[in-house]
RNA sequence: GGCCGAGUGGCGGAAUUGGCAGACGCACGGGACUUAAAAUCCCGAGACCUGAAUGGGUCGUGCGGGUUCGAGUCCCGCCUCGGCUACCA
C-alpha cells in the first residue's frame, strides 16, 4: 500500500534538516579537511527559478553531501545577487521601491531552493542589497581607491611566491619633486591620478532607453545586452577601475587553476596580451628630421613623445620598411594639427560622421573601409621616406596609441584600405622560407585591381596579403633576416636610437565602474565644491566607520533622461554636507555596477555576520579559497575576471592569503527546451517560445529527488542538453524501484520488504556491491554524475529480482544514493533502523579484491575482427589464454589452413591472431 | 575572419594507456497480470544480407586519407553544428 510518496517524504526531511540545523557549520575545526563548495548565486528575478539553476546547484550539493560522508567539514552557502536593473525597471513601472520587489523575489527563490533539498547553511544567507553587506562592498571600494599599482615592486606573498608588481597603499606612492613643490593640492591630484579607482572623462555607452551608461561588456552588437536597445556614445565623467594594471597577473596566475582550458583561453583572449614596439614617426618640418633624430639619439625614447611626433604601436616592427601610410583614429588628438587647410572640410566631415556612428554601425561596416587623408606626411624613421597620414575609423583610439603604421602587404585591413584608396603596397616579408606563415589567397579580382594602382617596381607588387612570418626583403641592410630575429634586432636598434621601444598592449580596457541608476551601491565619495558650488575635482572619502552610505529614500525612480545619475535628484540632506573646516561637499551620485556585489560575496560567506571587518583573517585562512565553484559559462569572462581582480588587490593589500579565489571551476551546460518531436531539434528555453520548464511543476508531479536525479542523469554536467519529461519519468521509475526493493509496498504500514534480511552477501552480491561503491565514488570525484546514477541503476537491476536482499547491501546503496536523492535516502535509512540523519554516516569503502571475478570472458579476434569469446580463469597467463582461444571451434575454423603470423595477447583483455593465406 | 569545443542507434548518452562500440535511460515491439486500462514484471532490439537451425556473414562512431595486429579514441586534410570574440595593428 505505501508507495513511494515523495509528497510526504520530502517536506518531512526538509523540516528535519531545518530543525536540527543539519548543515550549519559553526566553527572551523583545525586539522580536519575542509570543502568550500560554492554556487554562482542567483539574481532573484521575478520569474522564479528555472530548471537551469538546480543543475549546478545539484552538482555542488552532491559533492557537499558526499564530502560530509567522507568526514570533511563543508561550507556550502547561498545568497542573492540582488542589485540590478530589473528590480529598478519594475520599480519605475509600478512605483514600488526596488527593495520591496527584491526581497519578495528572494523569499520566492528561497522557498524554491529549500523545496529542492539543497544542503545549504542558511544561517549564512545574505543579499548584496543588505546594508550589512554593501557596507563592506563600499569598504573594498575604498581599498581600491586607496591603492596604486607599483609595477616595479618585487615581493613575496603569503603564498610564498615571488612576483613583480603590487598594489600598495597610496600613502606609499612616491611623489615627484616637481609635484611636491606645487603644494598639497598638486600632491592630492597626483595621487588621484594613480589610484586603482579613478575618474575619467571618456566617451561612454549611453543607452537612452535604459537611461544609463553601460560597460563595453554589456553591449552586444552595438545594442544593450539587456533589452536590446540602441546605444550612443557620450562623453561623461566616470569611475574607472585600473584592472589593466593586473592584466599580466590575471593571465599568468590562471596557469595553476583547475579550470577548463577553454575558459582559461576565453580569459586570455579577453585580456588579449600582445607584444610589439612603439615607434615614433616625425611629423614636424621635414627639414628638421635629421636634427630631430640626432636629438633623439641623445635624449632617448620618453613616455612623452612631444608634439612633433606620431607614436604608433605595432606587433610587427620588422615590417617598418613596408609602411606606406599611417592612420590615426578620428578621435586622436593630432587630427586637428595634422589636417592641412585643403583637407579641412573633408576631415571634419569624416570625423563628425564617425562620431555619430554607433557601435552597431561600426560593426556592420566593419568590412567596408572608410577614411580621409589629412594632407600631412610623417617620416619613416628607418628609411626617411615620407608617408601620408590618414584618418580612419578602423583604427581605435582606445587601443595602443590610437595610431598605426599601415603595412598593406602584410596586414589584411591595411591591404583593403590601400586597395580602396590607391595607396602603394610594398612587400617586405617573403614567405619563401616561411617558418609558420600562412598564405591567404585574396580575391583574384581584388589583386588585379591592386596592380595597376601601384607605381612601384613590379617585383615589389604583391597580389595577395601575407601576414605570416618569413624573411625580410626590400628592407635595406636587413634583407634576408628571418622575421623573429628581425623583430628583436630592430626593436633594439630603435631603442638605442631613441626612436622606439618594446611595448606590450592589452585588449582589456580599464573597467567602467559607475552607473547612473538608483538600485546599486552608492560610492563612499564626496566631491569638494568651490564657493560657486562647482566641483573642484578634489575628493574626500567616507571613513570606514561611517559606512554604509545608505541609499536615500526616493519617491520616484524614473531615470533623469540624461546621462546625469538618478541620485542627483536625491534629497539635499543626502547630497550635500559641510565639513568642520567649512568645505562644502557633494556626494558622488553614480552607483556601482551589479558586478560589485558579486566580486567578493564568496569571501563574506565565510564570515557573514562580522561587523568589525569584511572577513576575519583567521576565518579567511581556514575556509578560502573556494574549492569548487559551479555556474554558467556566461560568466567565463566578466564576473570571473572582475572577482579575480578584486581578490588580487585584496591579496596585495594583505587581506586575503591566496592570490586566486576559485581553485576549481566548472561550467554547467545550458538546458535546452524539449526537442521538437518532428525535427528533433531543441531550442533555448524562453518565454516567447513557451518551452520554459518550471521546477515547481516538476516537483509537484515527480518530487525534488526525481528532479535532482534527472538533471544529473541527462548527460555530462558541462554539456548542453535538451530537457525531456519522459526522462524525468524514467528516473522517477528508478526511484520507485529502489523504494520497492527495500520497502514492502503490499503492507499496510511502511516496513521493510520481507526479502530485506540480515544476511551475508554471497560472492556475486559482494562483487556487485563493491563494484558499485567503486564506480559511484570515482564518478562523483570526477563529477560524472550521469554514469554514477547508471551504476546505481545496474545495482538495482541486479538486486531487485533477488529473494534475499541483504540489509547491509541496501544500506550501502542508500548511502550511495543519498547525495543524489537525499529525501528518499533519509527515509530509507530510517526504515533500515537508524535514528539519525545519514548526513554524517561514513561513506562506504570498497575492496578491489572483491570486485575481481574468478573467470573472465576474453574476446578473440582474427585479423582484428571479433570471432568468438572464451572464458579463462582470471589472471591466466598468455599461453593459457592463447591455448583456450585456439580451442574455440569458431576460432579454430577461422585459423584452419592459414599461417599464424603473430599472436597478440593482452592479458585480461583480448587475443588477436594475425594470419595469412 | 580569429580562438575554443563537439559530431556515436529513432532519442539523451556509455566506452582505462588505442583493445568486445552502443552501458544506463527514453521511445518502440512482444508477452505476463487485469473485465479493461494504468502501474508493475519478463523478453527483444545498431543496420543489412543469409540459414531449417541454436546460427553464419557484411557494413557500422560526420567525410576522405594515414599509422597500427587492432582506431570512436592517435596523425593529416575536409564538412557540419555549437560557444566565445569580433577592424585590438
Amino acid at each position: 500500500m505505501p508507495r513511494y510518496d515523495f509528497k510526504r517524504i520530502e517536506p518531512k526531511w526538509q523540516a528535519y534538516w531545518k530543525q536540527n540545523e543539519t548543515f550549519k557549520v559553526e566553527s572551523f575545526e583545525p586539522g580536519r579537511e575542509k570543502l568550500y563548495a560554492l554556487d554562482m548565486f542567483p539574481y532573484p528575478s521575478g520569474s522564479g527559478l528555472h530548471v537551469g539553476h538546480p543543475e549546478g546547484y545539484t552538482a555542488t550539493d552532491i559533492v557537499c553531501r558526499y564530502s560530509r560522508n567522507q568526514g570533511k567539514q563543508v561550507l556550502h552557502p547561498m545568497g542573492w545577487d540582488a542589485f540590478g536593473l530589473p528590480a529598478e525597471e519594475y520599480a519605475i513601472k509600478t512605483q514600488t521601491h526596488p527593495a520591496v520587489t527584491t526581497y519578495k523575489n528572494i523569499d520566492e527563490f528561497r522557498r524554491q531552493l529549500q523545496m529542492l533539498g539543497f544542503s545549504y547553511d542558511w544561517s549564512r544567507e545574505f543579499a548584496t542589497t543588505d546594508e550589512d553587506y554593501y557596507r563592506w562592498t563600499q569598504w573594498i571600494f575604498l581599498e581600491l581607491f586607496d591603492t596604486w599599482y607599483d609595477a616595479a615592486c618585487e615581493w613575496t606573498g603569503p603564498d610564498g611566491k615571488q612576483r613583480t608588481g603590487r598594489g600598495r597603499p597610496i600613502s606609499e606612492l612616491p611623489i615627484p619633486d616637481n609635484v611636491q613643490a606645487d603644494g598639497e593640492e598638486a600632491v592630492r591630484r597626483y595621487q588621484d591620478s594613480k589610484r586603482l579607482a579613478y575618474q575619467h572623462e571618456a566617451p561612454v555607452n549611453w543607452c537612452p532607453a535604459l537611461g544609463t551608461v553601460l560597460a563595453n561588456e554589456e553591449i552586444i552588437n552595438g545594442k544593450s545586452e539587456r533589452g536590446d536597445h540602441p546605444v550612443e556614445r557620450f562623453p561623461l565623467r566616470q569611475w574607472m577601475l585600473r584592472i589593466t594594471s593586473y592584466a599580466d597577473r590575471l593571465i599568468n596566475e590562471l596557469d595553476d587553476l583547475n579550470w577548463s582550458e577553454s575558459i582559461k583561453d576565453m580569459q586570455r583572449n579577453w585580456i588579449g596580451r600582445s607584444t610589439g614596439a612603439e615607434v615614433d614617426f616625425f611629423v614636424g618640418d621635414a627639414a628638421e628630421f635629421e636634427s630631430w633624430k640626432t636629438w633623439r639619439s641623445e635624449a632617448g625614447f620618453s613616455d612623452d613623445p612631444g608634439d612633433d611626433v606620431l607614436r604608433v604601436y605595432t606587433t610587427r616592427p620588422d615590417t617598418l620598411f613596408g609602411a606606406t601610410y599611417m592612420v590615426i583614429a578620428p578621435e586622436h588628438s593630432f587630427v586637428e594639427k595634422l589636417t592641412t587647410p585643403e583637407q579641412k572640410a573633408a576631415v571634419s566631415a569624416y570625423v563628425k560622421q564617425s562620431s555619430l556612428k554607433s557601435d552597431l554601425d561600426r560593426t556592420d561596416l566593419a568590412k567596408d573601409k572608410s577614411g580621409v587623408f589629412t594632407g600631412s606626411y610623417a617620416i619613416n624613421p628607418v628609411n626617411g621616406e615620407k608617408v601620408p597620414v590618414w584618418i580612419a575609423d578602423y583604427v581605435l583610439v582606445s587601443y595602443g596609441t590610437g595610431a598605426i603604421m599601415a603595412v598593406p602587404a602584410h596586414d589584411e585591413r591595411d591591404w583593403e584600405f590601400a586597395v580602396k584608396f590607391d595607396i602603394p603596397i610594398v612587400t617586405v616579408v617573403s614567405p619563401a622560407n616561411a617558418e609558420d606563415g600562412t598564405r591567404r589567397r585574396k580575391d583574384a579580382k581584388e589583386a588585379e585591381a591592386a596592380e595597376p594602382l601601384s607605381d612601384l617596381a613590379a617585383s615589389r607588387e604583391p597580389t595577395e596579403v601575407f601576414s605570416g612570418k618569413g624573411v625580410a626583403v626590400n628592407s635595406g641592410k636587413y634583407d634576408g633576416i628571418p622575421t623573429d630575429e628581425f623583430k628583436a634586432k630592430i626593436a633594439a636598434e630603435l631603442e638605442a636610437a631613441g626612436l622606439g621601444s618594446e611595448a606590450v598592449n592589452f585588449k582589456l580596457r580599464d573597467w567602467l565602474f559607475s552607473r547612473q541608476r538608483y538600485w546599486g551601491e552608492p560610492f563612499p565619495i564626496w566631491h569638494e565644491l568651490d564657493a560657486d558650488g562647482n566641483e573642484t575635482g578634489l575628493m574626500r572619502v567616507d571613513a570606514a566607520d561611517e559606512l554604509p552610505v545608505v541609499l536615500p529614500e526616493m519617491e520616484k525612480f524614473k531615470p533623469t533622461g540624461t546621462p546625469e545619475p538618478m541620485l542627483s535628484t536625491a534629497p539635499e540632506s543626502w547630497l550635500f554636507k559641510t565639513t568642520e573646516d567649512g568645505t562644502k561637499l557633494k556626494r558622488e551620485t553614480n552607483t556601482m555596477p551589479q558586478w560589485a556585489g558579486s566580486c567578493w560575496y564568496y569571501l563574506r560567506f565565510a564570515d557573514p555576520k562580522n561587523s568589525d571587518c569584511f572577513l576575519d583573517p583567521e576565518v579567511e585562512k581556514n575556509w578560502l579559497p573556494v574549492d569548487l565553484y559551479v555556474g554558467g559559462a556566461e560568466h567565463a569572462v566578466l564576473h570571473l575576471l572582475y572577482a579575480r581582480f578584486w581578490h588580487k588587490v585584496l591579496f596585495d593589500r594583505g587581506h586575503v592569503s591566496t592570490c586566486e579565489p576559485f581553485h576549481k571551476l566548472v561550467n554547467q551546460g545550458m538546458i535546452l527546451g524539449e526537442a521538437d518531436s518532428e525535427t528533433g531539434k531543441a531550442e533555448k528555453m524562453s518565454k516567447s517560445r513557451g518551452n520554459v520548464i518550471n521546477p515547481d511543476d516538476v516537483v509537484k508531479d515527480y518530487g525534488a529527488d526525481a528532479l535532482r536525479l534527472y538533471e544529473m542523469f541527462m548527460g555530462p554536467l558541462e554539456q548542453v542538453k535538451p530537457w525531456s519529461m519522459k526522462g524525468v519519468e524514467g528516473v522517477y521509475r528508478f526511484l520507485a524501484r529502489v523504494w520497492r526493493m527495500i520497502t514492502d509496498e503490499d503492507a499496510d504500514e511502511i516496513r521493510l520488504h520481507p526479502s530485506v534480511q540480515e544476511a551475508e552477501l554471497n560472492e556475486d552480491q559482494e562483487r556487485v556491491v563493491h563494484k558499485t561503491i567503486k564506480a559511484v565514488t570515482e564518478d562523483i570525484e570526477k563529477l560524472s554524475f550521469n554514469t554514477a546514477i547508471s551504476r546505481m541503476m545496474e545495482f538495482t537491476n541486479e538486486f531487485s529480482p533477488q529473494a534475499v536482499r541483504p540489509k547491509s547491501a541496501m544500506e550501502t546503496l542508500t548511502i550511495l544514493l543519498s547525495p543524489f536523492a537525499p529525501h528518499m535516502a533519509e527515509e530509507l535509512w530510517q526504515l533500515l533502523g537508524h535514528d539519525n540523519t545519514l548526513t554524517f554516516e561514513p561513506w562506504p569503502t570498497f575492496d578491489e579484491s572483491k570486485i575481481a571475478e574468478a573467470e573472465v570472458e576474453i574476446p578473440v579476434q582474427v585479423n582484428g575482427k571479433l570471432k568468438a569469446k572464451v572464458k579463462v580463469p582470471a589472471g591466466a597467463d598468455n599461453a593459457t589464454i592463447e591455448e583456450a582461444a585456439k580451442q574455440n571451434s569458431t576460432v579454430a575454423g577461422n585459423l584452419e589452413g592459414k599461417t599464424i603470423v603473430k599472436v597478440v595477447v593482452v592479458p585480461g583483455r583480448l587475443v588477436n591472431f594475425v594470419v595469412k593465406g
